[in-house]
RNA sequence: GCGGAUGUGGCGGAAUUGGUAGACGCGCUAGCCUCAGGAGCUAGUCUAGGCAACUAGGUGGAGGUUCGAGUCCUCUCAUCCGCACCA
């Protein structure tokens, strides 16, 4: 053992250790019972990881660590999202085939990740754009196809006319393209989908069953993306047409309040207009309004044109126009709503602009809602009604349904409807099924040919995988790429042997990311996606731990290829993720200057800035290194290029170590906060590890032939004993953070123990028995403990303290803690008076309450407060305090 | 606008869930050691007053419940996040 810590020279000869010994290489094995999977989210690979990936794998890390201690047989596997854009990007922009950059990326973050020491069981790698893996999406593509779940539909893309390009959301953000600047279209193309919204009632419902592991906000974030409604559907027949326009609502109680049918303004119905022409100059219009710059968060003005037609109301036989409006969504409902301006504000607004009659027909019932506006006996209230009463209340000028309350009214009318067959109860979803075309080169193709004669033939299963050419044009215009390429898209087709042409969509890369982690347990799997027994044996999974960006999209995909996967037998569980932990970001200091343009910003790098501090520890002022000129100190903001406040994990790690690394993003905040980098933080953990270090090294010459026999006998001295204390009771403090992933309360709680040890004054060579087995039961209880968050550094020191073949080998277990050791047998009580704090007594633990009162009130300090006033009464609360109240 | 969360020293954050507010770390101050280094060690560090023991105040703000409130209740302010014409 080294006198210094060396963290390069440790964590190298670690790293192959474990590398050699397979250290973390797990099987599933039927007589271990307690088995735990720990799963992080499997990053993109971009070439580079970052500290987000730092903290979320150290995160993971350390629990899998903790549980491996526990005696658990751990699966805590690693992969790559390996389709996806940025390769495709990279080919267009440096001609690098994707496979080939994608490929490098991955070499080059797989060794970061083995420099930061995780442990992984490498052997189970996942790959997404290897054919051994994409086959099995292509799988079970043909298996939800053959179910109905997949199907075909015209749907609309982002389209950028000057490339002739498909471009995503991100590359058309304000409206224009990324790369060209040309106002992006819509466009309308054939495209696959997946209906995930028939599951969308069991997305709901299955909840329960993970609402305990899960935070609170991801379940509300989905709850609200599913949007569930309840409500009706009501037919209203178009005057002069066979036509029926069907509109949904939740609130069929305000129908006699309707003033108009306002519909799409693409909806089909406009075709019966008189005046159709401007309808669709109108559609047109808001299309192109829609497709051009949409500032986040600007909401359009509400705008309608009259379509000449006359709609009947099936309740009251009224005669109302049918409108089309821009509010009114094509993809929501049924794409018609009918107008209620008292009672809906959007309706109201409408309304208002349009002058088109309001008729209130709620009354509240309870004086807690907003008092009536009306004006009596004039049917038109647009002048009375200052806003929409949007509260349930008592129905007025509807018919016979007047009176009633709307709770009841909004059930009942529903069922009149459909006896009568004009409507019926409904619900309706917010979540729409799930587009998985993408009209790119780098993803999985979708296994689907087309015949002339036979039509869209699936490709059979013995022909899977449809594998992904080599090269392609990727020249950035043009069409898409698997298009260009004749050897792919020409086939014969399966049915029949004759010429056809293939799918050129390939898959959204959130299919790869759905059902990765069940791959883990079977990763070389040729026969199957999975082998299900492996797969019962490790799922579903215990931990998994990512961003919270991921709270929607993957997490509820991921639920609902689960319930698939149930339904086609493959599994039996809803649900694959017990618990859920989303890891908040990694955030940095930034520092600027005005740039030349009026409001851009010239970002520096903190590592080249020097900050001046008042004598408070308050940052005041910030120069350049460089040229020693001030610079702007600008708030916390997420690591990245755009701020230039981003820090490279290598550089950290060969400036503390891993072991440090891994500490201090652990200890710096709560796992579920933003984490705010500081160089110097990083400082203080690394002072720590070289604390434990030297205490090993002072210390483990002497512990030769200490056994608890020999220490007991002698008895412990009153400073061991609370060694003792301390030792105990921070494990205990240790295992009770793990399980509530802590860490940084568990972090606290060892460096305490480690002051506890540094205020221990005895030397290792005139310590005693006990003394010397008090503190290698400290040190050996400090160093596991230690293991889950600085691998390196407990391996090494465990070594040092005797044990052989590497801390999980040897046999080690996470050290349990000895109750009556972790208690005090003596008690500090603070005593109040009148609630105010007067003075602290020590008492026994196991003092009772008459014991503690009087020990309370005999205190000199407090009874400088108490004497000669009339004592009212005195509060005990064992073990805590007294508090003594007397008469002022 | 709707929904959710959070406000504690100069900073990140603790506080056994109604019981000693500020653990632990960073930063800062002083001292020691020193080949003077961004190393190590010791002490101090919520605010005000005092040499000190101590006293008073203090958890965004205002009320309230209680022997006792960072924690519970009411109102209010601020910040952050999600959704955004969802009928």
């Amino acid at each position: 053992m080294d006198e210094k810590y060396f963290p390069e020279k440790i964590e190298e000869k670690w790293q192959r250790f474990w590398e050699e010994s397979g250290a973390f290489e797990a099987e599933s094995d039927a007589s271990r019972e307690k088995r735990f999977y720990c799963l992080e989210m499997l990053p993109y690979p971009s070439g580079f990881l970052h500290m987000g990936h730092v903290r979320n794998y150290s995160i993971g890390d350390a629990l899998s660590w903790f549980r491996r201690l526990q005696g658990f047989n751990v699966l805590h596997p690693m992969g790559w999202d390996s389709f996806g854009q940025p390769a495709e990007q990279a080919a267009i922009k440096r001609g690098v085939m994707p496979r080939e950059w994608t490929e490098k990326n991955i070499e080059h973050m797989r060794g970061q990740f083995k420099r930061m020491g995780f442990s992984f069981d490498w052997r189970r790698e996942v790959t997404a754009h290897t054919p051994e893996y994409y086959k099995w999406d292509q799988w079970f593509f043909l298996k939800m196809l053959e179910r109905g779940l997949a199907y075909k539909k015209v749907s609309p893309v982002n389209w950028c006319p000057a490339e002739g390009t498909v471009l995503s959301n991100e590359q058309s953000s304000g409206g224009v393209c990324w790369r060209c600047g040309a106002a992006v279209e819509k466009r309308d193309i054939e495209q696959w989908f997946l209906r995930i919204t028939d599951y969308a009632e069991q997305l709901l419902e299955d909840m329960s069953e993970i609402e305990r592991g899960w935070p609170e906000r991801v379940l509300t974030m989905q709850r609200n993306w599913i949007g569930k409604s309840s409500g009706a559907y009501i037919d209203f027949q178009v005057r002069d047409t066979d036509e029926r326009v069907r509109v949904f609502t939740t609130r069929v109680d305000t129908i006699y309040g309707a003033n108009a049918v306002v519909v799409a303004p693409d909806h089909p119905l406009v075709e019966h207009s008189p005046v159709k022409d401007d309808v669709r100059r109108f559609a047109e219009r808001v299309r192109a309004e829609r497709a051009a710059a949409r500032d986040p968060g600007a909401q359009e003005e509400k705008e309608g044109v009259n379509t000449g037609l006359l709609a009947v109301n099936p309740f009251s036989g009224e005669l109302i126009p049918v409108w089309a409006g821009n509010y009114v969504l094509t993809e929501y409902g049924t794409g018609a709503v009918m107008s209620v301006p008292a009672h809906d504000e959007r309706d109201f607004e409408f309304a208002q602009k349009y002058s088109l009659p309001i008729r209130r027909v709620i009354e509240r019932i309870s004086h807690e809602q907003p008092p009536a506006e009306r004006d009596p006996g004039v049917e038109d209230q647009s002048v009375a009604m200052k806003e929409a009463f949007t509260e349930y209340g008592i129905l007025v000028n509807s018919g016979d349904w007047s009176g009633r309350l709307s709770e009841g009214a909004i059930r009942e009318m529903a069922e009149f409807a459909e006896a009568r067959g004009f409507g019926e109860r409904a619900v309706t979803y917010r979540l729409r099924d799930w587009g998985v075309s993408r009209q790119r080169f780098w993803g999985a193709p979708i296994p689907i040919v087309y015949c002339d004669a036979c039509g869209v033939v699936p490709v059979p299963e013995s022909d899977l995988p449809v594998v992904l050419p080599e090269r392609a044009e990727f020249t950035g215009s043009g069409q898409s790429p698997l298009a260009g390429v004749p050897e792919f898209v020409n086939t014969t087709c399966p049915k029949c042997g004759k010429p056809a042409r293939r799918e050129t969509d390939t898959m959204d890369t959130f299919v790869d990311s759905s059902w990765y982690f069940f791959r883990y347990c079977d990763p070389k799997n040729a026969r199957a996606p999975f082998d299900r027994e492996k797969v019962a044996y490790w799922t579903p999974v215990d931990q998994y731990i990512g961003g919270v960006e991921h709270a929607v999209m993957h997490l509820l995909y991921t639920r609902f290829w689960t319930k698939f996967m149930r339904d086609i037998g493959l599994i039996n569980f809803n649900e694959p993720v017990k618990r859920l932990m989303t890891q908040g970001m990694v955030v940095a200091e930034t520092f600027y200057r005005e740039g030349e343009e009026p409001g851009s910003k010239v970002y520096f790098n903190p590592a080249d800035v020097d900050v001046v501090r008042d004598d408070k520890g308050r940052v005041s002022s910030a120069t350049s290194t460089a040229d020693g000129q001030p610079v702007t100190v600008g708030p916390f903001e997420k690591m990245g290029k755009s701020k230039n406040n981003g820090v490279d994990p290598n550089e950290m790690i060969t400036a503390y170590g891993a072991d440090a690394a891994r500490l201090f993003v652990l200890f710096a905040a709560p796992v579920e906060n933003d984490l705010r980098w500081q160089e110097a933080g990083i400082d203080g953990a690394l002072r720590f590890l070289r604390r434990v270090y030297s205490f090993v090294h002072r210390w483990r010459e002497s512990f030769g032939g200490v056994t608890r026999d020999a220490a007991a006998a002698g008895g412990f001295s009153p400073e061991a004993g609370r060694l003792r204390h301390e030792t105990h009771r921070t494990i205990e403090r240790v295992t009770n953070d793990f399980e509530g992933l802590r860490y940084n309360t568990a972090v606290a709680a060892m460096m305490e123990l480690s002051n506890a040890l540094g205020d221990f004054r005895v030397a290792p060579g005139s310590a005693a028995p006990s003394d010397r087995f008090a503190v290698r039961e400290t040190l050996e209880a400090l160093v596991l403990m230690l293991a889950p968050f600085a691998p390196h550094l407990s391996e090494e020191l465990w070594e040092a303290l005797g044990h052989e073949g590497g801390i999980l080998r040897s046999g080690a277990r996470w050290p349990a803690f000895d109750e009556a050791l972790a208690r005090k047998d003596e008690v500090e009580i603070a005593v109040q008076v009148n609630g105010k704090l007067r003075g602290r007594v020590s008492v026994a633990a196991a003092a009772t309450e008459e014991e503690t009162r009087a020990a309370a009130l005999a205190d000199e300090r407090v009874r400088a407060w108490t004497d000669g006033k009339q004592m009212v009464k005195t509060v005990v609360v064992p073990g805590r305090l007294v508090n003594v109240v007397v008469k002022q």
